[in-house]
Order: C-alpha cells, then sequence, then structure tokens
DNA sequence: TCAGTGTTTAGATAAACGTCGAAACAAGGT
DNA sequence: ACCTTGTTTCGACGTTTATCTAAACACTGA
C-alpha cells in the first residue's frame, strides 16, 4: 500500500491572504493582484456542489472520496472536478491510503478567508 | 432634491446564512438550498471588480458611485453592473443624494459571510 | 423646458464554468 | 495476468458571466 498526498497544487501554507479593510483608499482600491486573489478564493467557494463538499468535510475528520459523489448528487467525474478546484485553492487536501482516497479539510485556509473578510479592528 | 434608496433587491435584514459546520453528517451534505445560498454570497465576492468595490468601501464610510469606475478601471457600466450584483447580496446598499449616489457596505451582511466560515470554536 | 452630468438598461459577444459519458489510470485481490 | 472498483482526464455541450457600446433614464441648474 501506498500513501501519496493527492494535491494540493496549491501549497498548505500559501502566503497570507490579502485583507479588504486597510488596504487602499476610498478612491483607489485594491491592487489587481490582491483581488485577483482573493476573488479566486471566493470562486472556489461560489458553487453549491463544493459548498457541500466542504459542509460534508468540516462534520468529520476526513470524508472518503467515494462519499462525496453521493453526497452531494452529482457523478464522479463531476465531484472530481470540483474537489481539484477546492485543492487548487488550498482549502483541502487528500491522501490515498490503499484504494480510497480521504480528504481533509485545512482549516488555516478557511481561516484565512475567514480573515480576509473581517472589518475595522 | 430627493433622498432614495438605491436597491438593495435583498433586504439587509436578510435571514441569517447558514454555517458549514454542524449542519450535517459526513456522508450527507448540507441541504440544497442552504448550499445555494451560501455559494450564490461567495458567488457575490468572487470577481477581482467586485473586491476592488469593497476594499474601496471598507476604507471609507460611504464611496460615492462616480468614484469605483475610476478605482477599479472599467465603464461606468460595467461597474453598475458588479454594484447591482452586490446590492443583490445584500452586502452593499446606495442612497442617491441629488445627482449622486453614495454606497455604503452592510457589516452586518459581510460578517454574516464570515461567520459561515467559522469552524467548529 | 432644455442642456449637461451621472447612472442604469439593452443588446451583443467572447470567455469561463458546470455537467455528463466515455475512456484512461491506479490499486488490490484472485 | 486478469478483473473489479475507485478516481481522474478528455471531449463535448449548454449555461452563465464579464465586458463593451449605445441608448435610455434621473436629476440639477439655467
Amino acid at each position: 500500500m501506498s500513501t501519496a498526498t493527492i494535491g494540493p497544487e496549491a501549497p498548505a501554507t500559501a502566503r497570507p491572504l490579502p485583507v479588504l479593510n486597510d488596504c487602499c483608499t476610498p478612491t483607489s482600491a485594491m491592487s489587481d493582484d490582491d483581488a485577483s486573489l482573493l476573488a479566486g478564493m471566493f470562486k472556489a467557494l461560489a458553487d453549491p456542489a463544493r459548498v457541500k463538499i466542504l459542509s460534508m468535510l468540516l462534520n468529520a475528520a476526513e470524508v472518503c472520496a467515494c462519499d462525496f459523489s453521493a453526497g452531494i448528487g452529482k457523478t464522479a467525474a463531476t465531484t472530481s472536478h470540483h474537489l481539484k478546484l477546492l485543492r487548487d485553492a488550498g482549502l483541502v487536501t487528500g491522501d490515498r491510503r490503499g484504494t480510497w482516497i480521504y480528504y481533509r479539510v485545512i482549516p488555516q485556509r478557511l481561516a484565512a478567508i475567514r480573515d480576509a473578510l473581517t472589518l475595522g479592528q
């Protein structure tokens, strides 16, 4: 049996996300790069199937990839597509243990997104 | 001079968003409705132009609509489109005062999105 | 009422996205 | 070696989205 980490294409310890406040002035917005980076993270969450996947992962230490398809009501191919997007965003990680791949959420990354939305203070 | 609230098409005091944790089991995801509602909120943030608009709004009590176009580098029409999406999501609100429309962020709504991402304690 | 400025809507177009079936790849068991 | 099961990639299709120009709408001040 092999144990190999599946993704993430984006490292789990990616650089901190920019925050929305304290980043610019009322008449000039944040940089293109920062805005794209943040928007990309939100895009990773901007689909009901991916929200559902995350909801399953947040109620267990880990979830077998084989359970997502039934859980979200999509084909295995579609499920795999969404898992890849979540991996690429650095939100989840999976490791193969024999036949199955087990996924976990990366809490620090989710917290970083939350922090990007935190208002003044 | 008239003072009329522009939007939001979604009320500022919308019902609380569902949260990702404590909503379901490891093998069954959250409901279609909850997932769509949450995904819709994230979709509202899933574009660099809208992130930039928000970044401007979070650095001022209010911002004149006339400033967004230059701030995000898009035409007035495109800017108006993005503002509408943010209004529909209940994230911002604007009121016309004479010639200009001034926009404000709705902090409670932003906080609700952040809370939806909060992990179990 | 008219001209000027700010804002939104309508229509069009190109790119991005979600979805599926089918095929390919990976691992384990016989 | 083969077959079975789990997972990903490929190719295609229809929908949604972002963007623009042009036209319409809203308001102010002369």
